[in-house]
DNA sequence: ACTTGTTTGTGAACGATTTCACATGGGCAC
DNA sequence: GTGCCCATGTGAAATCGTTCACAAACAAGT
C-alpha cells in the first residue's frame, strides 16, 4: 500500500516487482550475447516505457553510461544484489499437502537460491517420513527447529483454518519473511514481511474480466 | 497497469482485488449472523479505511442505506454478481506436472465455482490415464477439445519453455481468460485477459525485504 | 411529525506513481 | 582535441489512486 523506506527514500512496491522482471530479462540478454542494453530495449521486452526503466534503476544508483546504455552483466549483478538473489536463502515449508508437495518439487525456487531445507506437517502419518529427500517434522516443533536450522523464509501451505496458528509459531521462531498460500488475511508482527499468493483471487479477477468483457492489455 | 473500463468509467485494478476481499468478509459476516454492516466494520476486517470501502462499492452502485449500513446478504450477492462468482466456470488445466496436479486437487477452486473439467499434457505416458477422475488429453488437441468442452478459463502450468506455444493454442481455442503459472511474460491477443502467478517473484520480493530490512506493514 | 443520531455517497484535496522533456555527459569519428 | 550523436539521469507535469470532509438521507425514539 504505502511505499517502502530503503535507506531514507522510499521505493514503490511496483518498482521492486519490475526489478524482478529486469533481472530475468538481463539474464536472457546476457545469454543472447548482449554487452550493453538501452532503457528502450529493456522497456520493450517488458512492455514498459524507457522512462520507467530509467526511473526504477536510477532509484538505486547510476548504473548506465550516457550515450551507450547499461552494461548487461554488471547491471544484472547489481540488480541481483538489490533483490538479494545473489545469495542463497534457507526456507522452511509448512504443510506438505497438495500444494506443499508441489512447491517442494518446484525447481525454480532452488535454481534461484531459495532452498527448502525443512518440512513440517501436523499429520502423524507423514511426520518422520521422507519427502523428496527431506524428513517431515512435527509442526509442534516449529519454533525450535526453525531456530536451529537458521530458517530465514517460511512458506505457509496449510489449510486456512490453521494458518494463523502456524503463522504465530513461525513468528516466534524469529522468521521475518513469509510467503502465504492460505486464503486468509494473517495478522503478523510489525517486523515481519508477508506476501500472499491468493490463487482463488486471481481466478476471481479473471471471472470479473469475463463478466465485464474487459479486454487484453487493460486486464494486466 | 492502466485502469480497466467497465461501461464507461474505469475501475482500478486494486478495487477489483479488494472486491474479492469484501466478498469473503461478507460471507463470514453472514455466517456470524450479521444483518447489516457499516463501511467502518467492513474496513476494520480488512485493515482498510471506511472511505475506501465506500468508494469501491459506490463505483458499482448504491448498495447501502444511510444511517444503517449495507445489508449483508444482499451486498454479498451483488458483489458476487460483479465478480462473476455467482456462476460456475468451465476451466481447463494444461500441464499435469508437479504444480498442475496440486491445482487439480485444490478444493477451493471448485468450491468457488471454478470447475476444472479438462486436463492436458504432452507426456505420452500420462495421456489417456486418469487423474483425480479426469482423463488426461493430448496437448496437441488443445484447440479442438477446448472448443468442444466450452472452456472459458485456462490454467497454464507447463514449463516456461513451452508456455508461449501452449498460450497460442489456447487463444486459438477461443479462451479469453488465462491464469499463468509459468514464469515468463506471455504475448497474448488483445482480447485475452491474462493473470500471472509468479511465485518466484514473490520470494524475490521477500529476499529484497530481508536484504533491505524492510519491516512489516510497509511490505504488503 | 419532528428531532436526533448515524452512516452513506461523493466532490475536492491530497499523495503516490508514471510520463514527459531536456540538460548533462560519455563515446566515437575525424 | 574538437564536435557530434546518443542515451542516461532527473526535475517538472500529468495521471492515477486514496483519503478527507460534509451534505444528504434514512431510522428510531419521543
Amino acid at each position: 500500500m504505502c511505499p517502502i523506506p530503503v535507506g531514507i527514500k522510499r521505493v514503490a512496491e511496483s518498482t521492486i516487482h519490475r526489478l524482478s522482471h529486469y533481472w530475468r530479462v538481463l539474464i536472457a540478454l546476457e545469454k543472447e550475447g548482449y554487452k550493453t542494453v538501452s532503457s528502450r530495449e529493456l522497456a520493450q521486452r517488458e512492455k514498459l516505457t524507457p522512462a520507467q526503466v530509467r526511473k526504477d534503476l536510477s532509484f538505486f544508483g547510476s548504473f548506465g553510461t550516457r550515450g551507450l546504455g547499461y552494461p548487461v552483466t554488471q547491471l544484472k549483478e547489481q540488480v541481483s544484489a538489490i533483490l538479494g538473489t545473489n545469495q542463497t536463502w534457507r526456507v522452511a515449508l509448512v504443510g506438505v499437502g497438495n500444494m506443499g508437495s508441489a512447491l517442494v518439487g518446484y525447481k525454480e525456487f532452488s535454481r534461484q537460491g531459495f532452498n527448502i531445507i525443512k518440512l513440517f506437517d501436523n499429520d502423524q502419518r507423514k511426520i518422520g517420513s521422507f519427502h523428496k529427500g527431506l524428513i517431515i517434522s512435527d509442526v509442534r516443533n516449529l519454533e525450535v527447529e526453525i531456530k536451529q536450522a537458521g530458517i530465514e523464509i517460511a512458506i505457509i501451505a496449510v489449510p486456512s483454518a490453521v494458518a494463523q496458528q502456524v503463522m504465530d509459531e513461525i513468528a516466534k521462531g524469529g522468521v521475518k519473511a513469509i510467503l502465504n498460500f492460505a486464503s486468509v488475511k494473517l495478522k503478523v508482527p510489525g517486523d515481519v514481511c508477508i506476501r500472499n499468493e491468493h490463487m482463488s483471487m486471481e481466478l476471481e479477477h479473471l471471472s470479473f474480466a469475463l463478466v465485464n468483457k474487459i479486454t487484453g492489455k487493460q486486464c494486466e
